[in-house]
DNA sequence: GAGTGGTCTAGACCACGTC
DNA sequence: ACGTGGTCTAGACCACTCC
């Protein structure tokens, strides 16, 4: 029979490192409690600190674990559902969704939000900058692409800039009926600005929705909003209050 | 006026490389075209190899990279959009989709799973494993959940095990009609099993697509989808076959 | 066997939050 | 000032693919 097949297929360090710690986690740890430092860490499991950080990457990319430099490690409440449906006719901006402090420019769109707007390349677009909050955390952070056209009755006379403009744009989108809307989730990785204002570093893991809204057979406008995805679980439906645990993404063969 | 803040902010050095390479994939690059080595790259920028691999780990991560052991680090393609909506009245598996190679076992689920069902904890189901393929690169892995309750009239004599059991079970699924499905994303790292089936590591990022099947009133199923984030884009909608480069993930301030 | 990316080490220094 | 996580280095060895 040649050589037997160990189980101990070399599985890396980080991985079996992670796999302890999570069940550490469940077990031995509350939501919020503070972990020992890495430096304590790595020495209590006789690994280089790299190493254990490469394990703790992991976690907090699951949503388990939440790092803040100068603070600590700490043990991450279960991701929120957040509601990415607006209710089918609902323009964004619309009712008692949890979007606040807008501002809003004129500029010119990357050349990606222009196709998918169908506007000339170098046309200036209101850009509208929101910021969704849940249970007090910014959760989301948002660009909305709106053409002049799709907004004709805005009062051109002295525009007024910052949240004013901001509210008038959305004021009179929803005059607009929409006639549909398609959305897509991808990954990505916040960029600076994005960064700041969802309290990450530069390069933390996102989930970037894409929306279309479509009006009188054009698109109306487009909506780019970066969620955390260290903290967020996206539903579209009503999922948003279940408790999905994080069992579910770690399998064993059947 | 104290102290002019310069605009050199102490950008990480792995994040102004990420930005170098992403312009320079921009223009020198073909889709598919290999890069040179890791260690030359970290030599012609002068940095350790370990940073340069931060900068190439971001890249990978929003798809723009592909990297492979033993063979070599290449441009990526632009994602792919995959539909992930169906059509509002069929079961999983019917029609003309990309899902493949059923396999199918009895098995008691994980708590979360079993909490989503509303089956006791302790009680077994039947676990469709399927394979979701497109241009010929498997793009998702899934699990599918279904009590035996919602197939009462599944041939129990003699049960056929495998692909042959798993087409039965979905013929059975399908002979109830959907009254709704709610679904949730979210982000998760690649247990051993998926990653092997797609075709990456270990840990590797991917979306997790959990979805709930309604009929008569409960929950008849439930799907564990989970989809390869460096080459897939979901989509919602009819948005599938339109092009969304990658600058929208980097803004700038407005 | 040669060459690739993946893992791991043992250090150093920096940026940040808190006291 | 101190302790935390974040960045960076210069090596080493391993696992994999391809020839």
């Amino acid at each position: 029979m040649g050589t037997t097949q160990l189980e101990t297929v070399q599985e890396p360090k980080y991985w079996h490192l992670k796999t302890v710690l999570a069940e550490a986690l469940d077990t031995d740890f509350t939501v919020g409690e503070i972990l020992p430092n890495e430096r304590d860490l790595a020495a209590r499991f006789g690994v280089a600190r790299a190493t254990l950080r490469q394990a703790l990457e992991q976690l907090e990319l699951e949503g388990r674990l939440q790092r803040r430099r100068g603070v600590g490690t700490t043990v991450a409440p279960p991701r929120v559902g957040v509601d990415v449906t607006t209710s089918r006719q609902d323009w964004p901006g619309t009712g008692h969704d949890a979007w606040q402090a807008a501002e809003c420019t004129v500029a010119v769109p990357s050349a990606a939000v222009a196709r998918l707007l169908d506007t000339e390349a170098d046309e200036e677009v209101h850009t509208v900058r929101r910021l969704r909050v849940n249970h007090g955390q910014p959760v989301a952070a948002e660009l909305l692409y709106v053409p002049s056209s799709s907004v004709p009755d805005l009062p051109a006379i002295e525009a007024p800039s910052g949240p004013a403009l901001a509210r008038s744009v959305l004021r009179e989108l929803q005059r607009l009926d929409l006639e549909g809307q398609d959305r897509a989730v991808e990954l990505g990785s916040a960029g600076a600005v994005d960064a700041r204002e969802l309290d990450r570093l530069p390069g933390a893991p996102v989930l970037v929705v894409t929306t279309r809204y479509f009006s009188e057979g054009r698109t109306a406008a487009v909506s780019v909003a970066t969620y955390r995805a260290d903290t967020c679980r996206l539903t579209f439906g009503d999922t948003g209050d279940v408790e999905i645990s994080h069992e579910g993404q770690q399998r064993r063969a059947s």
